[in-house]
DNA sequence: TTCTTTTGTTACAGAAATATTACAATTTAA
DNA sequence: TTAAATTGTAATATTTCTGTAACAAAAGAA
């Protein structure tokens, strides 16, 4: 985790928030407490990402971002908008202008953290770390691929959805209600069996005869990787 | 323990008392008597859990509740309501507008902290602690593995809990009825005799030759882990 | 000792949880 | 549009777990 990420935000105490649990993870942090300036040092500091607030004291986030695509070298710069306001319409505006994503303030650190990796996945992904490796198992977020042991592993969509899971948390027992909650997106209704169905599935990909099995029957409790 | 619990309770007396033994445990309370402030509170606060009165003088638990489901912050906050009544009818209300557990007042201060506990370690299970440790016996709750002298044990369902229950309080005698009400879901009626027969087999599995006996039986009053 | 009460042990049938399979419906790719 | 891949579910098979009863053993009481 090496990039550099800029802040244009006027409230000081997010800025020292934010700046101090980023450089904790290993980001090169710079930020500015309004528009203009902000302007001028992103120019200087070319970040790989800019997290910009929505209510400057002098140009609005709108006006920061329109300038920002103006210029041939930030067209492309990702930017994450911080707003208090949660309205949708101010959602939709702002992703014509060309934002990358959004975050509503209060928001948590590890949202933000979540998102700006998220984000740099997308456009700078050699920044983020996008493999999950366990033991002989490697999952390229990327590339969307799997390995076992070297070998490439076929997976389907939910077989890698359920596979990546598991990989952020090795080990830990997943009931399969959390599983559902997780893996499956928000609001569907698939019966808890099911998961017993895709986990034969995920054990029939990614098992190799002599190599021992990787996913542990939890009896009444759920599923883990072991 | 570090954990941030926020409290909505109407009630002076019940804030203050709860506040002190959590505090004691740990934690970082803070709280508000009523729905509106409460949930101004709760988004600076930012808490991992909040307990919810069921009756508040403005809006009610529930209300809070879908207040605090819509926002995306904290859609998955991990809410105990706090409930005088027992009615069927209100739990199934609860638990349908999104809360993760009940307790009913009057409450004992142990079993509320059980509960917050048990929220709290499927939620954000890096707050709690998680392995049960009594001599060369350990259990680890997010793994659900159980060590004794750095080996591993096999143990079915029933097993595991009982075991689990006696390493929350070592050494103290339980009799069968304690550990009945306690391991066994609410509601099912066994023999009180069926745990001699589960104490038993937790033996033969957690007994190691050379290795002393650690069920002890205490005639006519039940068993400890000693 | 002898009787009474409590606990230990064993075996087993039924229950519960999980594994596996097949299939229809849907989505995606060709 | 057709073919292939993917998904969810239901039905069935298999495994593992549970509770109970029956008898044995142990501990107290008389």
């Amino acid at each position: 985790m090496k990039g550099k990420i800029f802040i244009i935000e006027d409230e000081a105490s997010i800025i020292q928030l934010v700046q101090l649990n980023l450089e904790k993870e290993g980001f090169i942090v710079a930020s500015s407490l309004n528009g203009n300036e902000g302007l001028k040092g992103l120019k200087k500091f070319e970040p790989n990402l800019l997290l910009l607030d929505w209510m400057l004291p002098d140009l609005s986030g709108i006006d920061v971002c329109k300038n920002i695509r103006k210029d041939n070298n930030f067209k492309n710069l990702p930017i994450i908008m911080l707003t208090a306001k949660g309205e949708e319409e101010d959602k939709i505006k702002g992703l014509e202008s060309g934002v990358d994503d959004y975050i509503t303030k209060p928001f948590s650190f590890n949202e933000l953290s979540a998102r700006i990796k998220a984000v740099l996945r997308r456009s700078d992904p050699n920044i983020v770390a996008n493999d999950l490796i366990f033991e002989d198992l490697k999952l390229d977020r990327i590339e969307k691929r799997v390995f076992r042991d070297e070998k490439e592993i076929q997976l389907g969509p939910t077989e890698f959805r359920l596979l990546e899971f598991f990989l952020t948390n090795p080990k830990r027992v997943y009931s399969r209600d959390q599983i559902l909650e997780t893996v499956w997106p928000n609001n569907v209704n698939v019966e808890s069996r099911t998961i017993d169905v895709h986990i034969r599935r995920l054990r029939q990909s990614i098992n190799i005869k002599d190599k021992k099995e990787l996913i542990r029957t939890v009896r009444s409790s759920g599923y883990s990787l072991v």
